[in-house]
DNA sequence: CAGCATCCGCTTTGATACTG
DNA sequence: CAGTATCAAAGCGGATGCTG
């Protein structure tokens, strides 16, 4: 990217993290820190094969990125954030945080993966009853299912499955999304194609 | 900017200020709200005025600006940010907080306006003695001069100036930064251009 | 197959000139 | 003052080809 020329720190961040595609890398690395191209690639569907080899590279050269050559039997490349990329969390949170109210108009055709929902997903819910046994939703919406678990009174929400969980929702992801995030009342969103089985309670000890 | 098309509320925020100089004009809303035309042109060195007039278009249309066609004896355009963009302050603080670790290397020939310091200064800056008598710091550099004071245990810095200052700074941004920031000792800021007058302990009593 | 590089058409940006 | 208009240059998206 061209420099804005600007003695602003915020104009300097903008000078590396402000290409196209480029937030969105840093996201899908903290997604899943050691992520091969291919991995990038279906995590980021739109993207131009060249200009994330791009954007790789430049990231690599601001010290963002760092690439690891895999030994056997992965025998791959593996790309990682360095401490200064971990570093952008903050970032994509304050923009998580301020984008999530665009996502209540629903998906609208657009391309979603499910691990995307951690970090929304452990942003708005807190385990309000820590001292209670810990409990699991399982959330199956496209392509992988989900796991949001209560850990040590936090919430965590991961890729997989569990067989004992307390509480399984399916559904569009703009449906499962909204109600986990308490926009909807499950009574609505059946009516819109989620499939709820098990006890709400386990949603309202987690939204309160 | 075309739609990263991605059901995520970090791709749908980059959809509305992704595009290039949107969040700067943000800044510069933030730092002046109810800027003309030329007052942002002004605070946005390098910008083409076309691109300018789009984006201000762009960002009315998404909610996050707004104008207000001002009424005589002023009779021009003002922009504002609407409470939907205010609420992108948290974004620029965090942008802000990463890029400060490259304003270290120097001005290097970037542009610069005296009231960008507002952010970072109180940012970084807090009084650690409230319950002592306010004081007030004179910064002179680059094309207007700036007033660092404490006011009720907070620390604020704006445009302009004040004749009973407890310390006097003055030189090149990248300096004067350095010395405000605690990165730079005034010994070794005085070297390279450090214009120092007054109380050292002001200063202390801001960092720690 | 993973990890690019190249080519090409299209869109966005930048610089400058001009206007109500 | 607050923009349009114009046009060249750069960036992006999509397809395809190359190399270990």
């Amino acid at each position: 990217m061209r420099s804005y020329g600007q003695y602003c720190a915020v104009a300097r961040a903008l000078d590396v993290i402000g290409d196209r595609w480029s937030l969105l890398i840093v996201r899908e690395l903290l997604l899943h820190d050691g992520a091969r191209y291919t991995d990038l690639r279906k995590g980021l569907p739109g993207i131009a094969t060249n200009l994330l080899a791009d954007r790789l590279r430049d990231l690599e050269e601001a010290g963002v990125v760092e690439r690891e050559d895999a030994p056997p039997p992965v025998a791959t490349t593996l790309f990682r954030l360095t401490e200064r990329g971990r570093s952008l969390q903050p970032v994509l949170r304050a923009l998580l945080a301020w984008g999530a109210p665009l996502l209540t108009d629903g998906q609208r055709g657009d391309e979603f993966r499910s691990y995307w929902l951690k970090f929304p997903l452990e942003a708005q819910l807190t385990d309000h009853a820590p001292d209670q046994p810990p409990v699991a939703i399982q959330v199956q919406t496209a392509d992988e299912p989900m796991v949001v678990e209560t850990v040590d009174g936090a919430v965590r929400a991961r890729p997989g499955v569990v067989d004992d969980a307390d509480l399984t929702l399916s559904g569009p992801p703009d449906i499962v999304l909204g109600v986990l995030m308490g926009a909807l009342e499950p009574k609505a969103a059946k009516k819109r194609g989620l499939e709820y089985a098990g006890d709400p309670a386990v949603l309202r000890r987690l939204l309160r």
